[in-house]
DNA sequence: GAGTGGTCTAGACCACCTG
DNA sequence: AGGTGGTCTAGACCACTCA
């Protein structure tokens, strides 16, 4: 036997990756079309195809019809960050989780939160405030503001036991959201729930979640000092 | 005429995807198979296929040879980031983007940075202090290390004008990096270079890159106060 | 062993774009 | 007007995994 293997998409996808890698296809420059590559390789035009639409999706080519498939000359990086729960953050780290709820009561949308999750201000709104703990240290401090409306069965729920995130995550499983990450300082207040100096630089990630345009949530999470995320591209 | 168009993936991926939002299948579900689906849509299975593989890519679904297609349990969201460069993010803002080299010096690679890049220490490294700004305002402060051996070019590169990072996206344009975001306090060179006081919170982002397991560069980008990355899920 | 998804094929038609 | 990618089809075989 010679090749024990015919050659698959992935075969494709990797050999025109090392050719572009290797400069063999500079940036910019024009590839072979669907069918001569087919022809190249012995497979057919669809395997190709699929080959290339995969490093289309990864940005590493750009695909006009017409004029052909070229090298992207100034590639956009793009990292995938997971938003996990803070109970699997904490336990990635081999620590013990702990939840603690802090405040819970329904007000008004104050203005900022209007404009923040496109809400008319003054709807009622269920306002939580949470802690959540790794081996006992604070995680992170919750701030979290869920639109009644949207999720009527909040009025009920407790959230002594679990935290909203994942209460939501569970009731409201496909959701479109907004991420920002800024660093804030510590205030009186969060200085206290996160065991740190006043003004302290904290990492703070805010949310906005909708479920088919309707506003469902706005939370706003700040990390213990220190803390750091990661990703990779 | 009734139906102007045939059924494409799009369409199936869309009424999938409807289904699972609306609960008729719930969270967990068994989904019928490729074969059962193709049927009611009445198109190929290759079509089918494309479509579910497409709801899987997301984390919507999960599929396994044998035992089927079931809606993801609990989805863990995935937020897309694009790593733009400085001028970009401040092209974005519609300001005036403008750069300054700020020192420029060979030297032997710290311990801590032999660590971060899987460096063997003492290797000659290329040292870089740079500032971006948009409008006049300081954007970040950049702390870049380049390795020369992986890049024999930045000996001559002068980067009075270029800033390193598009210097190298052309350079090395296709790599992998590591990367992590924290917060911060400005100690008094930050405070300096990014008009801000001494202590002040700031956002800062660290990249390793590699190309081909060869340890590229490594670059602290730390920003002005208020600083805020966006993205969407 | 048998059912399910994973992939490939050869051919076809269409949509978009550029010359 | 013609070339190129985008997609669909019908059928086939394979690979994984569960019972």
């Amino acid at each position: 036997m010679q090749q024990p293997k015919k050659t698959g998409f992935q075969d494709v996808r990797d050999e025109v990756m090392r050719r572009i890698e290797t400069r063999v296809w500079d940036q910019g420059a024009l590839l072979p079309t669907e069918a001569e590559l087919a022809t190249e390789f012995g497979c057919a035009r669809a395997t190709v195809n699929r080959a290339l639409r995969e490093l289309a999706d990864r940005g590493v080519i750009d695909r006009k019809r017409k004029s052909g498939t070229r090298v992207t000359a100034l590639p956009v990086k793009q990292a995938k960050l997971e938003i996990a729960t803070a109970r699997r953050l904490v336990e990635e780290r081999n620590a013990t989780y702990r939840y603690a709820l802090v405040s819970r009561r329904m007000q008004a949308a104050p203005g900022w939160l209007g404009s923040q999750m496109g809400l008319t201000p003054g709807t009622e709104v269920l306002h939580l405030e949470a802690m959540h703990y790794g081996d006992g240290q604070p995680f992170h401090f919750e701030d979290r503001w869920i639109n009644i409306a949207a999720v009527p069965g909040c009025a009920e729920a407790d959230f002594a036991l679990k935290p909203p995130g994942e209460w939501l995550l569970a009731e409201v499983p496909f959701s479109n959201a907004d991420v920002s990450f800024t660093a804030t300082a510590a205030d009186a207040a969060l200085a206290d729930y996160l065991a740190c100096a006043p003004g302290a630089a904290l990492f703070q990630m805010e949310r906005s979640t909708w479920f088919q345009d309707a506003p469902v949530t706005f939370a706003r999470m700040t990390f213990h000092p220190g803390y750091r995320m990661r990703s990779r591209y």
